[in-house]
RNA sequence: GGGUAGGUUGAGCAGGUGGUGAGCUCCGCUGACUGUAGAUCAGCCGUCUACGACUGUGGGGGUUCGAUUCCCUCCCUGCCCA
């Protein structure tokens, strides 16, 4: 599709050295460099857009830096989803060793279990899972469709049915801001009501659109914790006035950063597409960073990129992994499948994650069908440093200026991951 | 040698006292998954010319319109007694 030219930008400033090596690991974020301290807004989320999408407008991508409390996360970025407090299967070291700068947890479920307040009393969040970068907390808001009957929303709040023992709560904006601010997660996000677009009509969506502009207001009225960023989500569904009134709506306000939500959901990558071409250029020329909630297969990352996306986050990669299909470049491999049995090679040729260095696809597939602990652990720290490589190689293009010219290339690297594509077949 | 309990689709079982045995759980095969109620879930898992049909209850024989069931015989396994 075409992208609509934007307005002039000025020069780029120098370029830093990208913590993370195209390799995917030992990522490193520090502090920024003083360099760009003339850029700084002073606020708990300072983000800077180090390479502008070309005037041409052959595509909105941008490089940029987001410096948070406990550090920076180069942008285009994938955050790895550690809902209860931790990754699944992996260790904070094997975080790092991926290549992850920023992690995502989530409000809804550290209130259930084990509690906002322990949490604040045990030192925070940080400290409590061992993990000293950026962490952003979802707001508990895509539980109002993922808990589906066990809800009821009204314009106050939403009531839910505990998952866990089928007890009553209920999230206000308040509340959710307040357990955010217990957690001292580097960034909260304002509750919002998302909905499913292809299952709701046009009313419905409206409605909750409108519930979580209000939401957004009283967020923003309640949080009072200095170090720590609020983010505001943009809903809207699949209409396309409803989706620019809201990235509009959303924006008028001092928020620190933009999310796009209710994607990443049962819509088709043309319909993700079109809603991001009508909701990105509302925000041309606002200086926040912009987050598309949930999105995480790479041929969907790059997509999103090239639409004018700076951060992700998803629990696909990590998954899938569990289910035993890894990602390679140009597409997957099932290791469940039988002729992996006898596989010497490694997953994938080159690649330095922790199950790649030492471990044939044979034994990794053996591991899988024996239920071993150890197999979880290995592919999910290969599709995650898959994934984030992937992120690093689009940062690369970005930063060489390559970018619109490189996305032949990034598409055949990023294959298809989900959604009925074949797998590729071993080497 | 005598007695006894058994032999069901890769494994383990259910069922079946003369009237259509293709059920279950493993194992196995394949697929799905996007702000994680998910190391989960779904489909398949005897054969075929496949929305239907056929075959299959240890082997062989018999009775019967009809046998997994009744009778004869043989084989195999567990246990008990010599």
């Amino acid at each position: 599709m075409a992208l609509e030219p934007g307005p002039e930008r000025p020069a780029a400033p120098p370029r830093p050295p990208d913590p993370v090596p195209s390799g995917g690991s030992a990522a490193a974020p520090s502090s920024a460099g003083p360099s760009s301290a003339a850029l700084s807004t002073g606020g708990p989320a300072r983000f800077e857009v180090l390479v502008p999408p070309p005037p041409d407008g052959s595509t909105r991508a941008r490089l940029g830096s987001l410096t948070l409390g406990h550090g920076t996360v180069e942008t285009p970025q994938f955050m790895p989803v550690g809902t209860n407090a931790t990754v699944k299967a992996l260790h904070p070291d094997d975080l790092v060793e991926v290549g992850a700068s920023i992690i995502l947890a989530n409000t809804y479920h550290l209130y259930l279990r084990p509690g906002y307040e322990r949490i604040g009393r045990l030192g925070g969040l940080h400290r409590y899972m061992a993990w000293d970068r950026p962490i952003l907390t979802d707001s508990g808001g895509f539980q109002v469709v993922s808990l589906g009957d066990l809800r009821e929303v009204d314009d106050d709040g939403v009531t839910f049915r505990s998952h866990l023992d089928g007890s009553t709560h209920r999230f206000t904006p308040e509340l959710a801001i307040a357990i955010q601010e217990a957690l001292g997660s580097d960034v909260a996000l304002a509750l919002d009501q998302p909905v499913l677009p292809q299952a709701s009509g046009r009313a419905v969506v409206a409605d909750a659109t409108a519930r979580t502009h209000r939401w957004a207001v009283r967020s923003l009225a309640a949080h009072r914790r200095p170090d720590q960023a609020l983010f505001g989500i943009v809903q809207g569904g699949l209409e396309p006035d409803l989706r620019a009134e809201s990235a509009a709506f959303i924006a008028s306000l001092p928020f620190d950063g933009i999310c796009l939500g209710g994607l990443a959901g049962d819509e088709t990558p043309d319909e993700r597409e079109a809603a991001l071409d009508v909701a990105v250029p509302v925000l041309d020329g606002d200086p926040r960073v912009r987050y598309l909630m949930g999105l995480g297969s790479p041929a969907d990352l790059l997509e999103a990129v090239h639409r004018g996306i700076d951060l992700f986050d998803s629990v696909l990669p990590a998954r899938v992994a569990r289910t035993g299909q890894l990602w390679v470049p140009g597409g997957r491999l099932n290791l469940r499948n039988q002729r992996f049995l006898d596989d010497p090679e490694p997953i994938q040729d080159g690649c330095p994650c922790l199950a790649c260095r030492r471990f044939s696809r044979a034994y990794i597939a053996h591991l899988f069908r024996a239920r071993e602990l150890l197999a979880y652990r290995l592919a999910t720290c290969h599709n995650l440093t898959f994934t984030l490589d992937f992120m690093s190689r689009i940062r690369a293009a970005l930063r060489s200026g390559t970018f619109p010219s490189s996305l032949p290339g990034l598409r055949a690297h990023a294959g298809r991951m989900s959604r009925g594509e074949a797998s590729v077949q071993p080497a």
